[in-house]
Formats: structure tokens, C-alpha cells, sequence
RNA sequence: GCGGGAGUAGCUCAGUUGGUAGAGCGUCAGCCUUCCAAGCUGAAUGUCGCCGGUUCGAACCCGGUCUCCCGCUCCA
């Protein structure tokens, strides 16, 4: 068995992941966290939350819809470069836009034309007038006229969303694979990396919209509403948990890559000129975040993009070691004033900040940092799933999951249960819970019910026996090392404390 | 989307040339009272992914379908 099927099972077994609606055969790329692994996120999401939000004077937090006004998405790029009709070669099993293989084939014709235009040309010699000989010329016009007539079949069939006439033009047109020259392609298929739904309950009313792809949108279309309500002067931040649906075409290994998934985002706004800076900054600033959880520096590395997408004028990737190798794990992207100043030509709204210091208005730069929650949830689980070989032979499994981020901090267990034990341990649990996240077991001998909390990643177990009665004191047994140690009850609390206060691990930043 | 592999108990998996299902671990109850999973007794849990076909009879053969895994492809 791989090491990422063991991470599945194990995510199964002990109620961390569970396939959506799995009594109906699932649901692709679906999944649902259960009563260990809702821990284990809200945790992660918690954590994230105090370091980015808590911890920074200038960065405050929204919770913006999942629904946004359709015109949001026109702005932001995403009906446009989410959107393609594609259509697939069977012979050579390459996958092609539609129109742009219609594109490519009026570019040949148009070649064809100047071809033509610079023999004439030559002929002509100096008298020669361009613009009258494509107008006159009898092929040049049979071309021309035959250009526009494909791109406008193209792009009525398109705006009507006839898809089958986008397959029989090519069809017509005779257009073959770059690639392998073969003519065998399947239907042209829209291919909408976007969730549509609709808005209003009767159908002639109703509004398509979109389920977000993003939750960065969000931020922006609030981004004066905040910096007005919340007297924000430039640098600042916005930050948002939440989640965002793609239909993506290929969705697989496991929560990884996911239709529906949360994003916890932060996008930073910054004077013009400034955002390389800042880019640079929040790079190092997140990767600490990361590195301040102890899963070891080496599965970390950055990725920097060369192809940038329409909206960066630089990017990187924080990447982890999953067990299927170095995979993006969180962006970092300069986004420029693109998104701010696209909402501001769709909307006609001014989206821009007077600078007191510059004296003058500017729309902001954005420096945005986001992090899949869902990869980092399973970059935690993977990394602390071990199968250890112990010094008496035997073997365990454990989750050696950064204690802060653990879903149960703290098991505790009756040496056994009778003797009044099992009542002192409630005792324990009364005091504890307050501050932490502690559960009881009684059933089984104690050593197996430290297995049982090793495979769940608890990070600490109290036992209470029979001395304990007499001078109370528990033994505490440690995940990672197996050590005990006695420990008076009263000191339960701040030794929890010292190990589980999330100050002590944010510190590390 | 293409190619390969796989779906049997909560998990890991057996299941003979077709004769209506088993193991280990886990779970639950009880006994034992034990500080690192392995003592004893008992119990629960399966339309053998789903639908159809062949057959007297299908977990097994055939067709379809769904889901998952791996590789390709795609990835603003």
C-alpha cells in the first residue's frame, strides 16, 4: 500500500475524512470532514486567523457571499478565461480550444493574403497601393470575405452556445490535429470551470449567477467599505476564510484537489511602486507561519511562476512535500491594481484611497497571499501519519500532529474503573475542559488506550491511579516520546498551558 | 477526456472448476485490574459498488454503469 492510501484510510477510520454522501457511491471529489478532521481544520483556520488577523494592527476580516453579482466575475477575468470550448482529437488524445483551432485556421488564409499582397507588390513596384489591391483583387477578396465569414459563423455559434455548429465548421473547414493531421475529433464540449446556478424562485425572473471561484473578489468589491468603516490607512490588509467551487475538469487526489474547498486569504493593499516590497515580505511572512508549526523546513520550498496570470506582475508558490510529491500548497501573488481597477470600470464606482502622505488619489496595489485550507489539512495530516518501529519491536501508529492543531489536546484515563478512579478522572476533565479540547476512555487496558490517542494525534494523556487518590497525582504520558511523568493535578494547568497556548507557537513567526 | 488497476464487514484482505460468504485487526457487552495495542467469554455488522444478461443456481462468467487509485492531459 502507497503512503497516500494509508493516509486515506487512516483519514476514514478515524473520522477525519469521510467520501460525501457515501451510501449513494459518493459524490466525485467530494468530501466531508468528520468529528476528528472538523477539529483538525477549524484549528488550522483558527491558527491562521490569530497569526494574519489578530496579530496585525492593520489587517481586519470580512465574511463576504458565496453568491456576488454576476458583473463581479465579468470584471474579475473569470467568464472570460474560465470559460472554453474545447474539443479533443481521438487519434492523437490532444486537447484543443475550438476556437482557437478556427482562429489558427483563418491565421493560415490571412498568411495566404499577404503572400499574395507582397508578390503584387513586387510586381507592382512602387506605385503599389495595398490597401486598393486586397479591396480589388479577385483571390485576395475570396479570401478576405471568406475570413469573415468563418469568424462570424464562430462567434454567433458561440454567443448562442451551439456547439455542435462550432464541430461542424471545423468539420467543414476540413481543420486537422497540429500534431498527428488526423480529422477524428469528438463534440466540442463547453467546458465552464465556474458553477452556475440560478437566483429567484420562477424561471423567467431568475438571475444565472455563479458560485464563487474566489473568495478574493469578495475582499475587493468590499475593499471601500472597510477602509472607510474601519478608518484603514494604506498598507492593510483584508483577510477571509471561506469556501470556493471550481468545476474542475480533472479534480483527484483526494481533498487535495477538490470542486468545493476553503480558501483562507489575505490580500494586502499597498502604494503603487511599493508591492514588490511587499511581495517580498509577505513571502518570508508566511513561509515563518509555516515553518513556526515544526513540520520541518526541508518539505517546504518555494515555486516561482514564470507563466503570470492576467492580473500578477509576479507570483510564487509555497510548496509542500506531499506524499506525492513537492505540490502548491499557498500563493503568493502581486496582483497589481488589476482587480480594483477593473471593478472600477465595471461598476463606476471610484475604488481608490486618498494617501494623506502623497497627497493625492491612487487606486491601491495588492499583495495577496492564499492558502488552500483544504491542502493544508491534508499537508498536516500526511506529514504526521507514522508507522513506528519501537525500541522493543513492536510498532505504533501515530499522528504527530503539531500539538496546537491537534482536535483532542488531552485523553484522560482510570488506571482502571472502579476504585473511585474513573470519578477522579471526570474530576481531571471538569477543570480541563474550560481551556481545552479533553476527552475520557475507560475501556481496554491503558496501553491501549494510549494507541488509540496516538492514532488520533492527542498530544497528551493523563492516567490517574491509585496513589493518585492519596497525593494527587497523575502520570502525564508525552505522543512523541512515550515518556511519563508524575505531575500533581494543580499543575496540570499551566504545564498544559505552556505546551497548548497558541502565544507560545505564534511566537515563532 | 485517454490508458492501466481496483471495488467483498469500520480497516486490511481471503474466497478453489459457478453451489446464496470468511479471517485478522477494530467495535460493543461482560469478566480480569494490568502504565504502552497481542488474557478470557459472548455479540453485532455484508442485497459481495449498482443495473441487466447467461445459468437450475452468480461474489465468481458476459454487457452496461457508478466510484476510487496510478499515469498522461489540463490547470485563470
Amino acid at each position: 500500500m502507497t503512503d497516500f492510501k494509508k493516509i486515506i484510510s487512516h483519514a476514514k477510520e478515524y473520522g477525519f475524512v469521510f467520501p460525501s454522501s457515501e451510501i449513494y457511491d459518493g459524490l466525485s471529489a467530494v468530501y466531508d470532514y468528520g468529528q476528528n478532521g472538523v477539529a483538525l481544520k477549524k484549528n488550522i483556520r483558527d491558527y491562521w486567523w490569530k497569526a494574519m488577523v489578530q496579530l496585525h494592527h492593520n489587517i481586519v476580516g470580512i465574511d463576504a457571499a458565496i453568491f456576488m453579482h454576476p458583473t463581479t466575475w465579468k470584471a474579475s477575468g473569470h467568464v472570460d478565461a474560465f470559460n472554453d470550448p474545447l474539443i479533443d482529437n481521438k487519434d492523437s488524445k490532444k486537447r484543443y480550444r475550438a476556437d482557437v483551432l478556427v482562429e489558427d485556421y483563418c491565421a493560415k488564409i490571412e498568411n495566404k493574403i499577404e503572400k499574395e499582397v507582397n508578390k503584387a507588390a513586387k510586381r507592382f513596384g512602387e506605385a503599389f497601393d495595398p490597401q486598393q489591391f486586397k479591396a480589388t483583387n479577385p483571390r485576395v477578396v475570396g479570401y478576405q470575405e471568406k475570413i469573415d465569414g468563418i469568424l462570424k459563423r464562430l462567434g454567433k455559434s458561440l454567443e448562442a452556445e451551439d456547439l455542435a455548429d462550432v464541430k461542424a465548421l471545423i468539420e467543414e473547414l476540413e481543420i486537422a490535429c497540429p500534431e498527428s493531421g488526423s480529422r477524428n475529433w469528438t463534440d466540442v464540449k463547453q467546458f465552464n470551470l465556474m458553477f452556475g446556478t440560478k437566483l429567484g424562485a420562477s424561471a423567467e425572473s431568475a438571475m444565472d449567477l455563479y458560485l464563487r471561484p474566489e473568495t478574493a473578489q469578495g475582499i475587493f468589491v468590499n475593499f471601500l467599505n472597510v477602509q472607510k468603516t474601519g478608518r484603514m490607512k494604506i498598507p492593510f490588509g483584508i483577510a477571509q476564510t471561506g469556501k470556493a467551487f471550481r468545476n474542475e475538469i480533472v479534480a483527484r487526489q483526494f481533498i487535495f484537489r477538490m470542486r468545493e474547498f476553503e480558501q483562507m486569504e489575505m490580500q494586502f493593499f499597498v502604494p503603487p511602486g511599493s508591492q514588490k516590497e511587499w511581495y517580498e515580505k509577505w513571502k518570508q511572512t508566511r513561509l515563518q507561519w509555516h515553518l513556526s508549526l515544526g513540520m520541518g523546513e526541508e518539505n517546504y520550498r518555494f515555486h516561482d511562476h514564470e507563466k503570470l496570470a492576467h492580473y500578477a506582475d509576479a507570483a510564487a508558490d509555497i510548496e509542500f512535500k506531499f506524499p506525492f510529491g513537492f505540490k502548491e500548497l499557498e500563493g503568493i501573488h502581486s496582483r497589481t491594481d488589476f482587480d480594483l481597477g477593473s471593478h472600477e470600470k465595471y461598476s463606476g464606482k471610484k475604488l481608490q484611497y486618498f494617501d494623506p502622505e502623497r497627497n493625492e488619489n491612487y487606486v491601491p496595489y495588492v499583495v495577496e497571499t492564499s492558502i488552500g485550507l483544504d491542502r493544508m489539512f491534508l499537508a498536516t495530516l500526511s506529514w504526521a501519519l507514522r508507522e513506528e518501529k519501537l525500541a522493543d519491536g513492536n510498532s505504533r501508529t501515530v499522528l504527530k500532529l503539531p500539538a496546537i492543531l491537534a482536535p483532542t489536546k488531552v485523553a484522560v484515563l482510570p488506571l482502571v474503573k472502579k476504585d473511585g478512579l474513573p470519578e477522579m478522572a471526570q474530576n481531571i476533565i471538569d477543570q480541563l475542559k474550560w481551556e481545552h479540547a479533553v476527552v475520557y476512555d475507560e475501556k481496554d487496558a491503558v496501553g491501549r488506550r494510549y494507541r488509540r490517542q496516538d492514532a488520533l494525534g492527542t498530544p497528551y494523556c493523563i492516567t490517574v491511579d491509585h496513589q493518585s487518590l492519596e497525593d494527587q497525582t497523575v502520570t502525564l504520558r508525552d505522543r512523541d516520546s512515550m515518556e511519563q511523568e508524575r505531575i500533581a493535578v494543580a499543575e496540570l494547568s499551566s504545564f498544559l498551558d505552556a505546551k497548548l497556548n497558541p502565544k507560545h507557537w505564534l511566537q515563532k513567526i
